[in-house]
DNA sequence: ACTAACGTGCACATCGCTGTGCAAGTTAGT
DNA sequence: ACTAACTTGCACAGCGATGTGCACGTTAGT
């Protein structure tokens, strides 16, 4: 078993594998307790395809697993977030939920355990920060005077960031597309904070940042399309599959009983 | 230890205090389960104020008992839902909202299993009722062009009994009073199936039947004030503590921040 | 007051899971 | 090819929780 504590004195290097696998059981710890936060190390080993026994090759203990895959986890989706940056705070809200539907696999499980067991405290250090961002971008929005005024800007923030998680839960176990999800995270957001939905359809439609594709702000030089780019035309195109609306409304009778097969 | 299972032959009648002890056990089972799924059965016990073993004498089994809560919990939540009744399919789900708040400690329980372990089905089965009401009423507010289109009704109404749910769960973990988290979990349901905050506000202000005291239409016959009763007057006094404002809108910083003038 | 009904405390068996030691095997670095 | 790094499989100890049997108190029906 690769001896993670004992660095000292190696007479050689230590193998590429191990790495990867170290990797592959994180991997496989976020699949596995996404969908049960307690489920055995057995388990989880099975997932990354190694012997319970070799798990402890590499992590002393389940906890300390665990504990890696949470601050993993939450170092990531904390950094995503802190990343946003819009002059409108209906947009960085927006742009909330768009993050962490792109984090779904790490948001899922750094939410669940946000909230139970004791590693709270250890997610919530983490997260602060994001946390703290989007407090004050729901204060600015409040200033503003285009978010709510009826909920305390601090309570309104802890909703916001519930019902995204819920909706990104909502949405996996639904298994909608990635471009659904997409668009309801937002919309679903920018409800609770207080903008009537066709105004939230109508931000999330003619805002070229909150297109599918967009990539938050750090282009990555390539990838993008001579004319119209990832911009509104094509995105209000392809968003409504096939339906003859405008925009990416009414869809309560077309697809209503048709979800699932 | 109560023989619940031999009901054959008693050569005397059941002592009443098994019942009272059978029932403060399922009541302390929904207190402590609120707010860990997977306590352990002494846990249980000692908050009923009885020892591990005398819970065999009313319940076979840990689970036994558990499905017992869920039960009761469900029937008792699904029932209340059921109740509801309006033209107005907004007012239908603000409704709703008032119910599971009324409901909390039953509906936390419930909302909790029907989504974890083994017990899924079972208040899967019992919610259905209350569930397809739902979803016929959101259904029925889109057709009415009340509620939002941009979301499939069924997945409305899912995310509706999401967020509704949440909001409970982030209410009591916050304390709030019941009058403030009442208003909150309608006003948030109704943002989500789409109203502006300000008319969430507005409707949920101007209606008698979502005020905080309303009983669900069937007047207990008895415990009404000659007067005023449980009505409008005294209610609005204790409302507003000491706001200067017309509805309860603008908390924004009110409480939060205190920032200028 | 008599006695069944009920609760308590303890001991005990069992189960699932974690963590560790050891004797193999297999794989990757040099 | 040699050897360390890594994995496997098994056995074993420990922990916490459930479920059961039994002897003994306590309480409530009649």
């Amino acid at each position: 078993m690769p001896t993670d504590l004992d660095e000292s004195q190696r007479s050689r290097a230590p193998r590429k594998d191990a790495a990867e696998n170290r990797a592959a059981l994180l991997d496989a710890a976020v699949r596995v307790l996404n969908d049960d936060v307690d489920a055995s190390l057995e388990a989880i080993a099975a997932e990354a395809g190694l012997s319970r026994r070799a798990v402890y090759g590499h992590f002393a203990t389940r906890d300390d697993l665990v504990r890696e895959v949470l601050a993993q986890g939450s170092e990531r989706v904390g950094a995503s977030i802190l990343d946003i940056a819009n002059e409108d705070a209906r947009i960085e809200i927006a742009l909330y939920g768009a993050t962490l539907w792109r984090e779904v696999q790490h948001a899922s499980v750094t939410a669940e355990f946000a909230v139970r067991g004791p590693h709270m405290d250890l997610v919530a250090r983490a997260l602060e920060p994001a946390r703290a961002k989007l407090r004050e971008t729901v204060r600015r929005g409040v200033r503003d005077g285009v978010l709510r005024r009826d909920i305390r800007p601090d309570q309104l923030a802890r909703l916001i960031e519930r019902v995204a998680v819920d909706v990104l839960t909502e949405a996996t176990h639904d298994g909608l597309d990635a471009r659904t999800g997409h668009t309801l995270v937002m919309v679903t957001a920018l409800s609770v904070a207080g903008l009537a939905w066709h105004e939230a359809d109508e931000l999330v439609a003619s805002t070229p940042e909150l297109a599918f594709g967009a990539e938050p702000d750090r282009a990555t030089t390539t990838a993008r399309a001579p004319e119209t780019g990832l911009s509104t035309r094509s995105e209000q195109e392809a968003a409504s599959d096939r339906a003859p609306h405008t925009q990416g409304e009414d869809v309560s009778q077309a697809e209503s009983e048709r979800g699932r097969a």
